[in-house]
DNA sequence: ATGCCGCCAACATGGCGA
């Protein structure tokens, strides 16, 4: 089974792009980030001919998150549990396919959190606490658990062409690289990383500062799997090629297979 | 130091978020 995240950055103004690049890889299950557009405008009828199932958990203008699957969608849930949220940036579902191993999926836009001094990045580390205390809760059904988005979060210098530039971001701080550890040590596995040690795996170039041609990238979209999923690991990948696409998003799809 | 892009309200462009 192939999984996949996508930052869109706009389901609307990206929609040639995303059906181009669904006929390529052919994920069996995707979640979508930034879809930036109510549930009725989402264009459902575009994925389900090409024969994907669709939940989306929208909103105007900002956020919105969306699950595409070609398998049965079961026991879908909209918003982080336990958070009270006016921002729609957390769906989660267990994807069960007919005669197959089912996993539990969940597609997550976390907060930027800049700037630092603001009101959002309190909001960032809330919501991260949120989560470690959704996957804590997740990890004791021992089900294969896939929790997929774009995390905003810098794991380490590795995953960043310029460290000391990053240094006071929201996506980079101590602090919020401690949240982020406290996640995966919670026993989850980084797919991408657990395939590639290489540096410079980025899913993310700005759309200023030329950032793409001179290859200024971060690594902020994270499929993370829990030991049941980490077991089913096949192998991993980004699909940098789609950021030189015509009207891309400023992030790339990443994806992993489980057996 | 700055460089982009998409959205909205509302008609031209400024504000917001990233």
């Amino acid at each position: 089974m192939k999984i996949a995240t996508w930052n869109v950055n706009s389901v609307k103004a990206r929609i040639d792009a995303v059906l181009g690049w669904l006929k390529e890889a052919t994920p069996d299950v995707v979640g979508f980030q930034e879809i930036k557009c109510l549930d009725e405008a989402f264009p459902r009828l575009e994925f389900e001919a090409l024969g994907y199932n669709v939940e989306t958990f929208g909103q105007k203008t900002y956020n919105g998150v969306a699950i595409l699957s070609r398998h049965p969608i079961e026991d879908v849930t909209r918003g982080l549990p336990g958070f009270e949220d006016t921002q729609s940036r957390y769906i989660e579902a267990v994807i069960a396919p007919k005669g197959g191993k089912a996993i539990r999926f969940c597609c997550l836009y976390l907060p930027n959190g800049n700037p630092v001094a603001s009101e959002k990045y309190p909001y960032k580390l809330d919501w991260m606490a949120a989560l470690q205390a959704r996957v804590e809760a997740l990890l004791p059904l021992e089900e294969s658990l896939v929790v997929a988005g774009d995390y905003n979060v810098i794991p380490t210098p590795a995953d960043v062409h310029d460290p000391a530039a990053w240094a006071k971001d929201a996506l980079f701080l101590p602090t919020t690289r401690a949240a982020w550890r406290r996640l995966a040590n919670l026993g989850l596995t980084d797919a991408i990383r657990a395939c590639n040690a290489l540096p410079g795996q980025y899913t993310f170039w700005d759309y200023q500062a030329g950032a793409w041609p001179k290859n200024n990238g971060i690594r902020i979209d994270h499929l993370m799997l829990s030991p049941q999923a980490a077991d089913r690991l096949a192998s991993a990948g980004i699909d940098r090629h789609v950021r030189s696409w015509d009207k891309a998003s400023d992030h790339v799809p990443a994806w992993c297979t489980l057996q």
